[in-house]
DNA sequence: GGAATAGTGTCTGTCAGACAGTATCGC
DNA sequence: GCGATACTGTCTGACAGACACTATTCC
């Protein structure tokens, strides 16, 4: 691989972020709405360059403080934050109709939040509902009263893949539990997986593997009545990261 | 997002490739020597620049190519050619100790090629068991013959990435198939994950799951004896690209 | 015949799906 | 009481693990 330092093409390379979080029993996407040109006025994704001497995580642990004020934590560690993955790069030549850009998303999966914060340097922010945005696919409770415009740039490609990255993450491992609160009831779990996938879980069922599967909840000794009915048990997620045998998605 | 075109850091965009095949019951990668500074005489991950009008899959398509020979097809499709999916982005700041490169790193399973062909502009090649290279893990077989050496750059964790990945998405895809040969008996295809596995599995288990799957192997009508033994069916890869339920690992 | 590989059949334990039934809250 | 949610328990079918056994080839 030898090769002139100074005969490579440039680049510039950015991150952009899928972050999601589960609001009103509905899976919401994080979009910004631009304030310059090109595709000014259309939402996109959260994101921005990446500084000289900055490592891409860094780069997006930043921008994600700067849009949410969530901090994350990347790998493994209670529930005190955001979970944060790299999700893939987009580097078609003409993706970004200025320049030559390479843009590494990432992927973010939070708590609901109180407010929807805006930050940095966007004009505004809101949580969109992703069956808003990606038209098709399971959304199911678009119900038309937000208008449905496809997102700047080729975030909309990178929004269906983190979506699919989270759908299928779940399955597998206890990644769900950061869409919960820091403590959370089973049946609050259950709803995070029926947003997620779109789909109905027997409650039963569902009862029995998360509180079979060891490692995966612990119990926390308090108990809630926050969503009706006779109190249910609060739990913490557990130390398990993986799920075996993992939970299994209906209608596949 | 508003920013000044001029501003942005340089950076260099490159692709690597974690080229993995079995060979003699083990897993193994391809590997070359750099024939230059920096890492000089070290092995290294076959890669190179993406240029300025290319698609980051497509410089990924083009060094398999000039390394291999290989044509690859990038998702679903018979077994002609190799499967070549991203992996995952590496651009730590000073990964690289002249500039500052972010490298699109790619993964390829392709099945075991009679010669190692190695072209492009690197000095040899050559295929490296991968426990040889990652030192600890299930490379089991590693039996001292040839040099351990660490790759240049932070190409071995590049390759533990790929290796990962590659031993999981067998479990639940039809992706083993890339490992083989058009046609191949379903012995053949078992040995391709115990290489891949570093475990024993049992031949008429192994054999009732992948024949009990529908769409994932389909009968030629042949038969050969080139393992020896009873003459056994020969396969072709089926339409199916996702396993489920899924093959299980053992020890897990 | 012996060794090697291919392929079939059977038993058993685990677990997901389905569903009955009870417990405890707010109204 | 009524509706909501939480939780326990039982039955059943699907399937993976662990064998035994037979079939066909080369030597």
């Amino acid at each position: 691989m030898p090769y002139d330092p100074s005969a490579y093409p440039p680049f510039a390379v950015t991150v952009d972020l899928v972050v999601l979080t589960v609001r009103k029993h509905a899976l919401c996407a994080l979009v910004v709405r631009r304030g310059g040109p090109p595709f000014q006025g259309r939402w996109a994704l959260p994101g921005g360059f990446v500084r000289g001497d900055e490592d891409l995580e860094a780069a997006a642990a930043r921008e994600l403080t700067e849009e949410t004020g969530l901090r994350p934590h990347v790998s493994g560690g209670q529930n005190a934050g955001a979970h944060l993955e790299q999700l893939a790069t987009y580097g078609a030549p003409r993706r970004d109709p200025r320049m030559r850009v390479v843009s590494v998303a990432h992927l973010v999966l939070a708590p609901d939040l109180p407010s929807p914060t805006p930050g940095g340097d966007a004009r505004s922010a809101r949580w969109a509902p992703v069956g808003s945005l990606s038209g098709t696919d399971s959304g199911a409770e678009w119900d038309g009263t937000e208008q449905q415009e496809s997102l700047a740039f080729d975030h909309g490609e990178i929004l269906r893949d983190g979506v699919e990255r989270a759908r299928s993450k779940i399955e597998y491992s206890s990644l769900a539990t950061a869409f919960c609160p820091p403590e959370f009831t089973v049946g609050e779990l259950r709803r995070v997986y029926e947003a997620v996938w779109g789909v109905a879980l027997d409650p039963r069922n569902f009862h029995r593997k998360v509180t079979g599967t060891p490692g995966f909840l612990v119990p926390t000794g308090g108990t809630t009545t926050r969503q009706g009915g006779r109190p249910a048990q609060l739990f913490r997620a557990g130390g398990a990261t993986l799920l075996n045998p993992p939970m299994l998605r209906p209608e596949v």
